[in-house]
DNA sequence: CGGCATTGTAAA
DNA sequence: TTTACAATGCCG
């Protein structure tokens, strides 16, 4: 009775309370953290997706990134469980999803965001330069828009993906992990002000062009297409319709 | 020098 | 493709 009254208690906290989480399929293996809910992907070792809810309060916090060091997820079992060591001289960036910048409120956030489980591998001026600059954009936007619903994760296109680590680690006697390099990112951003709400989309290539917020911008339904995902699900169906099958990208400025 | 991680290379 | 081993390098 007690299980099924947490069970209930689970549902009800991610479908209702938590809006920046899309619909979970039954297979899903998810994970909480302090400051991001995501979903891993046993088979990319990347998260499929990674959301979290952004406040204006969250930006007063003033815990550094300093000393917060990219680390295995422990929520994963060992075998499972990516390090550091796969990105090693890969050539790509540990990329976080949900951004060092968006959990200086709590330092526990804080080292939960540098879990492996909330990074991919991404090409290094995407990371350094266009991606970063969305995620300063947002942090920009959520002092209007008070509160910002947001989920990100990567996007593969194609049939054949590389891969980067897999050797085998002698040192620490474990299996390599395989992780897949993704050919692109999405990340869709929700604000549900009174009267204004709005939503919008973005897609990038995981690779070293020229990638500006205004050519990348697009609908959530978009990225929906893409990524097979269904964004904002808790929202009522018509405002749903109308926030995801439009986007205006001068509103958010 | 001792201990441990990293990396080139090759065997299974 | 995965594992084993040896040479190298780093830090005390």
């Amino acid at each position: 009775m007690y299980f099924l009254l947490k069970i209930i208690f689970f549902a009800f906290s991610l479908g209702v309370m938590a809006q920046e989480l899309p619909a979970i399929s039954d297979d899903a293996y998810v994970i909480r953290h302090t400051g991001f809910t995501l979903s891993y992907n046993l088979k990319t070792y990347c998260p499929d997706w990674v959301a979290w809810k952004l406040t204006k309060e969250h930006l007063k916090g003033n815990v550094s990134r300093k000393n917060n060091d990219f680390q295995g997820d422990p929520v994963v079992d060992v075998s499972n469980r990516v390090t550091p060591y796969e990105y090693k001289k890969s050539g790509y960036d540990r990329g976080h999803m949900c951004p060092a910048g968006d959990n200086k409120w709590s330092s526990r956030a804080m080292m939960e965001c540098f879990y492996m489980t909330n990074m991919c591998p991404q090409v290094a001026v995407l990371n350094q330069r266009w991606w970063s600059n969305l995620e300063n954009a947002c942090r920009r936007w959520v002092q209007k828009e008070d509160t910002l619903y947001i989920c990100c994760g990567p996007i593969y296109q194609g049939e054949t993906f590389k891969t980067i680590g897999g050797r085998y680690n002698y040192s620490q006697k474990r299996k390599g992990i395989k992780v897949f390099v993704p050919t692109g990112f999405y990340k869709v951003v929700l604000s549900l002000k009174k009267g204004k709400e709005k939503a919008i989309g973005f897609i990038y290539n995981n690779d070293d062009s020229r990638q500006p917020m205004s050519e990348c911008c697009t609908s959530v339904d978009d990225v929906e297409k893409i990524t097979g995902l269904d964004f904002f699900s808790s929202l009522e169906d018509t405002l749903e319709e109308r926030l995801e099958s439009q986007y205006d990208f001068s509103a958010w400025k």
